[in-house]
DNA sequence: CTGAAAGCGCTTACAG
DNA sequence: CTGAAAGCGCTTACAG
């Protein structure tokens, strides 16, 4: 390594040395903090673009004694799903790489099956009024509340997970979940021979509301519309989570449609639907969502053939770091930041990077 | 954002303070300099142990005025391939973000089909002596040569896109080559008929030495081996790259082996092959690799059905951040980082990020 | 509206 | 082998 050459003013200084002011005005100036004469300010923006002025990120953390205080605000993991995990570890991750400079994370997470614990975390992040705001926002409803007093408490967030368009959020980073289902249905064409059907399996609690469910459905057939050939896919929605009825659900539409080769469930609760096909004569080809434990060991057996994943760990990531890069130094984000689509299989998941 | 909380001495101070020494020795201590006797060292070592010290890597790059050198050494992008702009792109991202903290980048490239093109740009590289070097191995006698030069001058260096096991390199970054072609078997298995067969196309100048078309033909036929059927396998090797002897290879082996359902190309030229494919009566299958711009649009125009794809740009973004990290703060690095090998269909081609 | 001075947590010569 | 002092490029009170 060798010395730097050694140089003139540079930085805040030369700019200051320009215009003739201090280095504070000129800090001023750049942190659009008011207290500076429009006359100055116009001179000292000028000598920035001049000299397209980068500030120095290291020296500007190091001499900010502020803190930043962020809240993720996600579902907890439940003894249903790990997916959550996930997330978790990516908001983990970006807390251990990012804590040293002045940061520190709150983290809140509610209950996915019960409004009432989102509500009531909901009002606990309020009260404690972050500097940003990581949400997943589940329930439609109560999200939106939620922002709104966001909103009118100048408190900036970022969606993660799923997206409420229309929303004042700096930025939605997550799947497009249309568009996956798309992706599902163009492999699954690869799958069928001729006269095979599809059989499409939405599992979840509350499915009138379900909005990613619903969404990569309409991907999955808007691939068979645009090909005329609608007529394959037969559709099961299963209400309950418990793997007996998730099966009887399953049996029934096998026993009813002989044809069924692929089964597409549209979420990660495809290795209840694995338990069961293991134990059928025949071979039933199984796609479905997420990188879970339970997943990827029915993927090694071959009982799953492919699982669809969108980088759950990263989002998660990204999202702090966003939320941190925008509060410390106010760089713009993106509106909407789409995760890559992933195919999963036997041999790739090794390497899979959430 | 709020203050934080007023406190004691901290960071090597407070270490110098316990210690009864001054920061400076603690910072000889810190970065293994020498000139500290044994029992200070001792001393201070144990306080930094104990208060789990973590060094604050914005004021060390601060007050470090050191300029880091990292030279690149990859292909230069050719007429015949783009494929290097994608290693570029991530090399000159990584430049982007960590040049302001005073480091330096410099580029050197080598033809792909010209081993002393290779030869003059490492003595070049030789004699700028850098702090670090990020390679990418094509040749591999004139790399083995280059690399013992460089252990010989105590210069580090990391390889990517291929590896040369056995050697000082602080690590490899990029494809795990064998496990990508056991991932195009299994796909290829759910896409033959009975009676079907596939067609594995290497296309090269110098296949005999070239480990990567190589290693990922192993990793083929692995898979079928496994399943006892190497048999529906046909291979063809062309060691012409221009489109005529490609498509007359292509159109000789289709003619012989007129079961042939699904081509396996096993690099980037696969579009060479599309040019070809497209214009047939029937639907072939067409595997291959790599996000180049000819290969995407075959993608788009479903000419070629999967791309496999291992993240050029990330691979050359994180062999220089990698090497950055050691060299200005002594990371450790993975001796072995392999990418993801990802399935890039016409689906999910936009929101891939390489 | 503006500036002088101190300080963030380190590293670097220099002197002894 | 060790330390006092200055400095990296910013930001922060404080004073005017």
């Amino acid at each position: 390594m060798n010395k730097k050459d050694a140089g003139e003013l540079s930085g805040v200084k030369e700019i200051a040395r320009r215009a003739g002011v201090s280095a504070a005005t000129v800090d001023r100036v750049i942190h659009k903090r008011k207290g500076v004469s429009d006359k100055t300010r116009d001179r000292i923006n000028a000598i920035i673009a001049e000299l397209n002025y980068q500030p120095n990120l290291h020296a500007q953390r190091l001499a900010s004694r502020k803190v930043v205080h962020i809240a993720t605000f996600i579902p907890e993991s439940s003894d249903e799903t790990s997916f959550w995990e996930g997330p978790l570890k990516g908001i983990e991750d970006a807390e251990a790489e990012v804590m040293q400079y002045s940061v520190k994370l709150h983290k809140f997470f509610y209950n996915q099956d019960n409004r009432k614990s989102f509500v009531k975390q909901a009002k606990a992040i309020l009260k404690m009024k972050p500097d940003g705001i990581l949400l997943a926002p589940s329930f439609m409803e109560e999200s939106v509340d939620f922002i709104t007093a966001c909103d009118a408490a100048g408190i900036p967030y970022v969606f993660m997970d799923s997206d409420i368009p229309g929303r004042n959020n700096l930025s939605y980073i997550g799947p497009d979940l249309y568009q996956s289902g798309f992706l599902a249905a163009h492999l699954v064409s690869y799958l069928l021979r001729e006269h095979d059907k599809v059989l499409i399996v939405n599992i979840s609690k509350e499915i009138d509301t379900d909005h990613h469910l619903l969404r990569k459905e309409e991907g999955f057939r808007a691939y068979y519309k645009e090909h005329g050939q609608e007529h394959i896919i037969i559709k099961r929605d299963i209400h309950r989570l418990d793997h007996a009825s998730i099966e009887a659900g399953i049996a029934k539409a096998l026993e009813r449609h002989t044809d069924i080769r692929v089964i597409f469930v549209t979420n990660s609760r495809v290795s209840a639907v694995a338990a069961y096909v293991q134990r059928l004569p025949h071979k039933v080809i199984l796609i479905g969502y997420d990188f879970l434990k339970e997943n990827i060991d029915y993927l090694h057996s071959r009982t799953i053939d492919f699982l669809i994943c969108q980088k759950p760990l990263q989002q998660a990531y990204k999202g702090v770091m966003a939320l941190y890069q925008h509060i410390a130094f106010n760089t713009p984000l993106d509106k909407i930041n789409y995760m890559p689509i992933d195919i999963i299989t036997k041999e790739n998941y090794a390497s899979y990077e959430m």
